[in-house]
DNA sequence: TTGTACGCGTTATCAC
DNA sequence: GTGATAACGCGTACAA
């Protein structure tokens, strides 16, 4: 039993199928009493648009796409939340797809996208930014980048702005009274890392402390990396009494190597994160973070998108502006230690 | 400027559309070298299939639809990844959408997703599962549950095997020799706490320990009802020296409820927590827990309803098990302590 | 092996 | 105000 449509509630209504299409859409131009009467059947008929055929003679979807690298990722969960909640509000609905940092599979779901004939799409914490750049010309809907990893500013974007958000985080260690404090970047050549590096070098110099580059370790984004990262610091002649850390994550692991070493935090390191995943508040002790306004974020995205849709083309590049959230693993620079 | 469609390619290949229709489909009928000629001209038009117009026709759209409370949820993000990738993989589309808990939410998504066609729905973790039961003999398309927080035999199901899982966690508990265990659930009326509460129950008679209401308290399911809810225990005049709790943020908000005791994990209490979440290996101590398998529980749900799709409309009631893992929040007991 | 004719359910464009 | 009719892009009988 196929689903009814407006031809059947048509026939039961006695008029003809564009009627009943009007009067479904509250249009003006039917009169009171029919279009009441038609909705009452539609209803009592249980009738369900059928948003198939609707996109299909409208050309809109009222559907966006979402590309992610994991929608595993609580970074990336409290984005697309904030993106379906405004979606939601505006009636679009949102496919969501893991491309698992994998260009080839990203290109796929692009793809797939484009013939679902989404409205438009969102990538979030592409690491494959670049690849973009070929393939946007091409694209004939439009696309927000959210926190891209390449530089990219021909195109809209909402991305955090890293170097004050950074600048902040170290500033924070040197009123605390830190002189040697370290940093655990992410991967070379990703946008983000070396923003925040930036940052951090900026912090420095304003205080007028010397760079040490034995100083600046790398991990890869997750607490193993943060870990291995860590070690690296505590190998050191002379230890760092702070670490600031690309994100998170790294701080997560790093924290765990610290302790390893029989070092606590922040008695003897003090440490700071970025992005306060929920996990920064629940770590022990709690994490001095910088905290991104994810959800906001996503929202902001949809909401470009949604502008987008209904008008001018203008370019849209959005900075949203980190803050400082101090908790409880940062403190004033203890006595020196040696490690173990 | 129109995308292209399978009439342009006609055109420039001079053959009919359904041809072409035929050619891109690999369909046998079609002679194989006017198929490769099709097809090189459609790759070189850009040509991209019109999903929508496909599924209008077929009336299948290959997408599903997936409602959520959050996807902001880390249990819920590992799941809708494990859905998303075995979709993917079948070469469908998922809508995800939050419902927020709100059942008037949940209810209008549903609907949105009928409308657009779905050819399927999964549900993860809905409190509202009841609200189903009604809407449920309405649907027109196959739904699967995971892990639906009220009994409902009659349709589809993926879900965690809470009792034997609890009785694991609990046996743990006295095989380290804890006597006085004590329980931190979720709210009354929901099944998995209920289960998982049974369990416990079974574990305890299993040991011929005698069961202690005053030993049952009760969260909300996330760290702040956990740390109030482990108030209560250590109010008593006797403690437990153990505290099986029904999630993992719970088991993160006793830890640190406990903490703000003066009392360690696990030397002073041992503390076990449900459904190993990413932050359950770096919590510190790092968090004995049950492991659900969540991403394949997403896979699960989503092979029950490729299988749905294809043939047979068997019920289909999966239940997983639960896996211990050991980790170092859980240890023998130790003397006994007042608190403070 | 290929083409013709039609239909999927809706909205848009005309008439009346 | 309302009704024919066409069109959106595709798949599928059926015919050739």
């Amino acid at each position: 039993m196929a689903p009814i449509s407006i031809k059947d509630i048509a026939r039961e209504a006695q008029v003809s199928h564009p009627t009943v299409s009007r009067a479904l859409r509250y249009s003006p131009l039917v009169k009171r009493e029919t279009a009441e009467r038609i909705r009452q059947i539609a209803s009592s008929m249980g009738y369900r648009a059928n948003a198939v055929a609707r996109g299909l003679v409208t050309r809109r979807t009222r559907t966006i796409g979402a590309v992610v690298t994991t929608i595993a990722d609580p970074f990336i969960g409290e984005v697309v939340s904030g993106i379906e909640e405004m979606a939601n509000d505006h009636g679009y609905s949102v496919f969501v797809a893991n491309c698992m940092a994998d260009p080839e599979r990203e290109i796929r779901v692009v793809d797939s996208f484009q013939e679902r004939r989404v409205d438009g799409i969102l990538v979030t914490s592409s690491r494959v930014g670049a690849l973009y750049m070929p393939l946007l010309s091409q694209l004939k809907v439009p696309i927000v980048l959210i926190n891209n990893q390449h530089p990219s500013e021909f195109v809209h974007s909402v991305t955090i702005d890293n170097i004050p958000a950074s600048r902040k985080a170290v500033q924070h260690l040197v009123e605390l009274g830190h002189q040697r404090i370290a940093y655990i970047g992410d991967q070379f050549g990703f946008q983000s890392d070396t923003e925040r590096f930036a940052g951090y070098r900026e912090a420095l110099e304003s205080a007028d402390f010397p760079f040490s580059p034995e100083l600046v370790v790398h991990g890869d984004g997750r607490p193993e990396g943060g870990r291995q990262a860590v070690e690296k610091l505590l190998a050191l002649p002379t230890l760092p009494s702070a670490v600031f850390c690309y994100n998170d994550m790294s701080a997560i692991g790093a924290l765990s190597g610290i302790r390893g070493h029989g070092l606590r935090v922040p008695e003897d390191i003090s440490l700071v994160g970025f992005d306060d995943l929920f996990i920064a508040s629940y770590s022990d002790p709690p994490l001095t973070t910088i905290r991104q306004p994810k959800r906001q974020m996503g929202r902001t995205a949809m909401e470009i998108l949604l502008n987008l849709f209904s008008d001018a083309h203008q370019e849209t590049n959005v900075k949203v502006q980190g803050e400082l959230v101090v908790r409880e693993s940062t403190a004033p620079p203890g006595p020196k230690l040696k490690p173990e």
